[in-house]
DNA sequence: GTACAGGCAGTAT
DNA sequence: ATACTGCCTGTA
């Protein structure tokens, strides 16, 4: 599944921070418990435990998956060398950065956020995440999120804590719509129906999806009631190793207004897209999305997505936001 | 009360 | 093709 670690930190965990990666927003049903980390991962509940603020690290009863120095991994079931995969690093970290040093932003946030990572998530959870994710804000899809493991999800307990994993796509598509919607889902009961039934019945199916290109792999899941541009984008960069996805929440088109406003003075009609845009709380418009979609990742290139992640937590961090 | 939050689909131009 | 509008729900 996972590349062999070739580049020079391939055994330097201290080069990524978990901290920072799994509070950047991208993931949602992450929990600190004293100095350890607990992560659902679709059937999983993933551990990490970062020893270097503590002298003790406690002995428990479930299998260590890993252990390497500084940061130790566990999780339940065993899932061997689970860090690998979930923190990509795989990636050539190296390459990728040295790909934006001709931009400043996101030079400037890669050091100024070191250890931020993307992270791949499990693709059935991831949009079934961001099924939920219109029109709310972060804390409530959380919510909405932990409410649909706690009612559907199987319960496993680890130091001494409940845990739910993420219910199935089988399991979600047998529970009704009221079901569903006592999650606090709202309107957004539909669109996790429609994607636990397009799992389920195959017209969505995960691993031709991480096979097929960008595009192909984009258009499949705009067909899914309730997957529009910004969603679609999130679930292939997030769990399908789209990484020239470029997601546009409203956070990032403001970046690109304020930030990469040079970007669109080439043409007229671009010039008259920025110009009437009062300010940057607008909602995008399809139009819209698609203009700022193609000049980014025709400037930001094949690895466009992490560009994203900096600047998006850029952004938020900005902002003064703690989500 | 009412504005707002990591958009989207349906409908009208 | 592009623009306009309503929408679940909880919080400020």
């Amino acid at each position: 599944m996972s590349k062999p670690l070739s580049h020079p930190y391939a055994n330097d965990y201290s080069y990524f921070n978990p901290e920072i990666s799994i509070n950047s927003g991208q993931m949602f049903l992450w929990e600190k418990h004293g100095s350890s980390w607990y992560g659902i991962y679709g059937e999983y509940v993933l551990k990490l435990t970062d020893s270097r603020s503590t002298t003790l690290v406690k002995k428990n009863e479930h299998k260590i998956a890993h252990d390497n120095g500084e940061i130790k991994f566990f999780s339940f079931p065993p899932y061997p060398y689970w860090e690998r995969q979930v923190f990509r690093l795989d990636d050539d970290i190296d390459e990728i950065f040295s790909s934006f040093s001709n931009d400043v932003l996101v030079s400037e946030s890669i050091s100024k956020y070191p250890g931020l990572r993307l992270m791949r998530q499990e693709p059935h959870q991831c949009m079934v995440s961001f099924a939920c994710a219109s029109n709310t804000n972060i804390l409530m899809i959380r919510r909405m999120l932990k409410n649909l493991c706690t009612r559907f999800g199987n319960k496993i307990t680890i130091d001494n804590m409940k845990f739910f994993t993420f219910p199935s796509a089988e399991r979600l598509n047998r529970v009704s719509n009221e079901e569903l919607r006592l999650c606090g889902l709202g309107y957004r009961t539909k669109a996790v129906k429609a994607v636990a039934e397009a799992i389920v019945n195959d017209s969505l199916n995960i691993h031709s999806l991480l096979r097929l290109p960008y595009d192909d792999a984009k258009n499949e899941l705009l067909k899914i009631h309730g997957i529009g541009n910004k969603v679609a984008d999130c679930i292939l960069l997030f769990s399908l190793d789209k990484l020239e996805a470029f997601p546009i929440d409203i956070w990032m088109a403001r970046v690109l207004y304020l930030d990469y406003r040079w970007l669109f003075n080439n043409s007229n009609s671009n010039e008259n897209l920025i110009r009437n845009r009062k300010l940057s709380y607008e909602k995008i418009t399809a139009h819209e999305y698609r203009i700022l979609s193609k000049k980014a990742r025709d400037y930001f290139g094949k690895y466009s997505g992490y560009a994203q992640q900096y600047l998006f937590y850029n952004a938020r961090q900005r902002a003064g936001k703690k989500w």
